[in-house]
DNA sequence: TAAATACTAGACCGTCCAGTTTGATATATC
DNA sequence: GATATATCAAACTGGACGGTCTAGTATTTA
């Protein structure tokens, strides 16, 4: 048996998986799990329910796989902002770029959509939601913890710069994450956001000094 | 036509009443508001689906009805405890009391539980989300903003003691809130509780006393 | 007692939906 | 060309569920 056997027969088509993922995804941040049906989901990908079927084996997998897919497109951003700036800014200014793209990702209504159905499934689908909560918050604060921790030079040990890392997003959060949950807060324009930013950055460049003197 | 007009004929039962909204809310809390059947509600109250009918136009008035008892049960809590204990307390020791309390709340399964309903249904029911916003952590906010102001004595503003308020209660959650909703993070003991309320408490202080000072 | 309303138990209706089946057509390998 | 698989369209199955209806019983006021 060589190491490539081609499979007998017509070969499933990638870019029909992709549209049904594609649609899947789409539904399910804007309708929730219960209210998308499979038919639709054949319906808006342009297939035919079978074909559905024939690329996942059930509503729960398509759910899955379409969540995965999400959280994947998410976990760039971040990353390759802090490593670029970086570079030769002040921690305050660092600070206040890093807290920006943060406080844009919290206000995008796809990341809501994304927050609403995890913690809506959260209890039926934990393992879905461990990987959202990995590949999201999780990475993000890595990042953000490991800029703290270069610009305290040694003074500052890692797991204070975590510290500080997680005190900042929480910060920057304050009740605007929850009220958009609950879609009680619509979107603060740019200069608001500009403004709260520094605040926070203010604050935590406070706890920053204290902490790390000594 | 006299002020107490009895109406005729036998009177609906009370008892059912609350019998079947009790029902209710444990249901919607431990199965969401999609999982949770009218005939399931009918019978875990011991009423038939009729009388369910009688008492609740549809399975949306009796979502409200049951998420708005629910928040009205837990509206006092914070009240009650920031009264009694403001009294001969130290900003610190203040803090601290109610830090704990908060904390535990966060952790609280049901607490948690109604939080994922809520944010579930918000799309759905953004009428229902606003009322629990404002019953739940909107006043609890107020409360404690208005015994940091108390211990600004006139240094301190309105407006920088709500901030202070906002502040704590996000240094509190941290990544606590978002972990548990999601499903991942176990309750802390009471000891971690406590270090953690007190290193929050530590970097309010820090705070208030940078702003309040001038 | 009579009229009015609550309540029960269960049947019933219409709808929605996950998943299957069927039969025909298309596309790949051998 | 033969075989195997994908895809389509549409019908179908089985079950869940929101909500209504019925017919009989219980409880209240007038």
């Amino acid at each position: 048996m060589a190491i490539t056997t081609k499979k007998q027969g017509r070969p499933k088509s990638e870019e029909k998986y992709h549209l049904i993922l594609h649609a899947a995804s789409c539904l399910f941040l804007k309708e929730g799990f219960a209210n998308t049906s499979m038919d639709t989901v054949a319906k808006a990908s342009g297939v035919s329910k079978q074909t559905v079927y024939s690329h996942f084996d059930s509503k729960d997998a398509l759910f899955k796989a379409a969540i995965t897919s999400k959280c994947r497109s998410y976990q760039l951003d971040t990353q390759q902002l802090v490593s670029s700036t970086a570079h030769a800014l002040s921690l305050t200014d660092c600070l206040i770029k890093v807290g920006s793209q943060f406080m844009r990702l919290l206000q995008d209504p796809e990341a809501i959509a994304i927050f609403r159905v995890i913690i809506a499934e959260a209890v039926h689908s934990p393992h879905v939601a461990t990987l959202f909560y990995q590949a999201g918050p999780e990475a993000s604060l890595e990042t953000l913890s490991n800029v703290i921790e270069k610009f305290g030079e040694g003074n500052l040990d890692r797991h204070m710069a975590q510290q500080l890392a997680v005190d900042y997003c929480a910060l920057l959060k304050g009740e605007f994450h929850t009220m958009m949950l609950c879609g009680i807060q619509s979107p603060l324009s740019d200069i608001e956001i500009d403004a709260h930013v520094r605040r926070a950055a203010e604050k935590i460049l406070l706890l920053f000094t204290h902490y790390s003197r000594r």
